[in-house]
DNA sequence: CTGAAAGCGCTTACAG
DNA sequence: CTGAAAGCGCTTACAG
């Protein structure tokens, strides 16, 4: 690999002015410009590139970025690979390095906790479901000297910068994009009181009352249906089902999820209502299984991709001691068959 | 953060041998026991972690591991999430860290292809689908003195280690599976000439004859049903179609991906035929899908997760200098009710 | 305008 | 049995 030096020989200076003009950190003194053409020039023909560790020896950061990433969406969902092909691609371009540790449970968490705090890494970034129980060690993480920027719906504490989005407009989006095509009573997949995810769901019913209100001519109708039901297919399917058993109609279902809305499906024509003649159907994440159904289904993407890539960003500037705040993303709504027929 | 400075000092003896003492790396001298239980007992107690930057700089390592990740699976197939997984697993328990760079294209991974080569790591793993037209340039970097690990379905070429799996097996599995519970005509879904995926559907196709050939008393029989279609829901449906409408009987179907599978599945019943009572469908990846379609279905697993553990063991392995050798995996059969019933 | 020198934190021959 | 010293490749005050 070639170094500092074999371009200083070759060109016939110190390797303090090579590393001057190389890293364009020159102080208040000059270089004369054909010197510093003549270094860059060799710099390039050689295909020198500086070695991370040494910088990162003399500057005291490591060029590595800590990834605790908290396993979200249902599986299937494509949460999971599209933010990491965001993150990566952010990484990548501004020559971060990673390290990153997957978890599903707070114990898990505690276990792989010490390597970054530890570690040697410059900042962090907190993707998945927020834990208020994880508060404190982000806290004195930061205390260490580390930039953390969150992946979260929501920010973690007010001044802990976070890449989050709107779920009330999830919601919103959704139902109304059901009342605009001509539903009147438009079911809300809810979750149950203890569940811990259960945060961005209340935001996304905000949304669907704000829109049932605005069909309805300022107020919702008294007979709401709000269905509490689990994220993933099975529950989906069995909450649905037991609604028909009730024999209580519907003609629209926001679902939590895709993996939901695909169990609605097949429990609804398995009951004999056709999708979306008689029952509109939308899910959440604009995953791969939507065109996999068999009728393909209407989703809300979360813009996971988008917002990685954004997080990542932030945390380089933190690192690089700018002051940054929390955004917050739009959804984006993505029309299929399940809701606009063919 | 804790030197071995600082080490050295509480103890009262010179870097040198704090260093020597928890690297243990002694030489062909002794160190008195008691030094040597003094020093360990102060690092631990005052959390010395070493920095990798300055380890790094003296060893000409750079715990580093590059990451070239071709996008394999069907979207929604679960297997980049297990990949990654299973890579970041084995790489945090290594102290490696990861320069991933996700591509699609041979031109994505030109544009990338500089920043490894010319890049500080220790070795690279190629995970996804093979490219004959990339081996030049793999070559070329193991003449860097780069470690090289790939784990594609069959090695890339003889003398670079592969962790691959047994395609002829999936394909035999798949088959012994449907043909064990009572199907006599298993059609075999497998590809187009011309598409770059066919080595490993080739493969699986020789697994699908030995299985038919076993059950038919040692020859497969003259009308056994191949049909070319691609790897997504929308080719799986066609091609099914198609065949149904030429009104082919059959009563079991392999095919080459979960996302063909449901898509099988939900043409089969569209057009009145029961699974798994009439026709029996299994599908490959044990992927989320699987638990998702209305009759959930019968995959077989490639092992991702623990394949791309291994993987990252043996590149590391390679990277001290060890001679490492291709291995391959065995698939695993996970019958579900589209092949058991309920 | 340019260079010599110290130092980042570690490892490892080489002396004692 | 243990320490002083050189050196990995870089950056950055500090001299000239």
């Amino acid at each position: 690999m070639v170094t500092l030096k074999d371009i200083a020989a070759k060109v016939g200076v110190s390797i303090s002015v090579v590393s001057r003009v190389l890293r364009n950190n020159m102080g208040q003194t000059r270089v004369r410009p054909e010197v510093a053409e003549a270094i860059r020039r060799a710099a390039k023909e050689m295909g020198y590139v500086p070695n991370p560790s040494a910088v990162a020896l003399v500057r005291r950061q490591h060029n590595t970025l800590g990834l605790f990433f908290h396993r979200i969406g249902v599986p299937g969902s494509g949460i999971q690979e599209n933010t990491l092909d965001g993150i990566c691609a952010a990484a990548r371009e501004r020559h971060q390095r990673l390290l990153v540790v997957f978890f599903s449970t707070t114990e898990e968490f505690r276990q792989e906790w010490d390597a970054v705090r530890h570690g040697y890494v410059d900042g962090v970034l907190f993707v998945g479901r927020p834990h208020q129980d994880l508060l404190p060690d982000v806290v004195a993480l930061r205390k260490t000297g580390r930039a953390v920027v969150t992946l979260y719906h929501e920010p973690l504490a007010p001044d802990i910068p976070n890449v989050g989005i709107d779920q009330q407009m999830v919601g919103y989006l959704a139902t109304r994009h059901l009342l605009d095509l001509g539903c009147h009573r438009v079911v809300f997949l809810s979750t149950q009181k203890d569940a811990s995810s259960s945060d961005f769901l209340r935001r996304r019913k905000e949304g669907w009352l704000r829109a049932m209100a605005e069909a309805y001519g300022g107020a919702p109708p008294s007979d709401l249906l709000e269905i509490p039901c689990g994220l993933d297919y099975a529950s989906g399917a069995r909450a649905i089902g037991r609604l028909m058993e009730g024999n209580v109609w519907f003609d629209g279902v926001v679902a939590a999820s895709d993996a939901q809305a695909s169990a609605v499906l097949n429990e609804v024509e398995r009951r004999g209502r056709r999708v979306p003649e008689e029952v509109r159907i939308i899910g959440v994440d604009d995953s791969p299984i939507c065109q996999m159904t068999h009728v393909p289904l209407s989703s809300i993407s979360q813009q996971y991709f988008e917002r990685a890539q954004r997080a990542v960003a932030l945390l380089c500037d933190a690192i690089h001691g700018q002051e940054v705040h929390s955004e917050v993303f739009p959804p984006v709504l993505r029309p299929r068959t399940s809701t606009l027929g063919t």
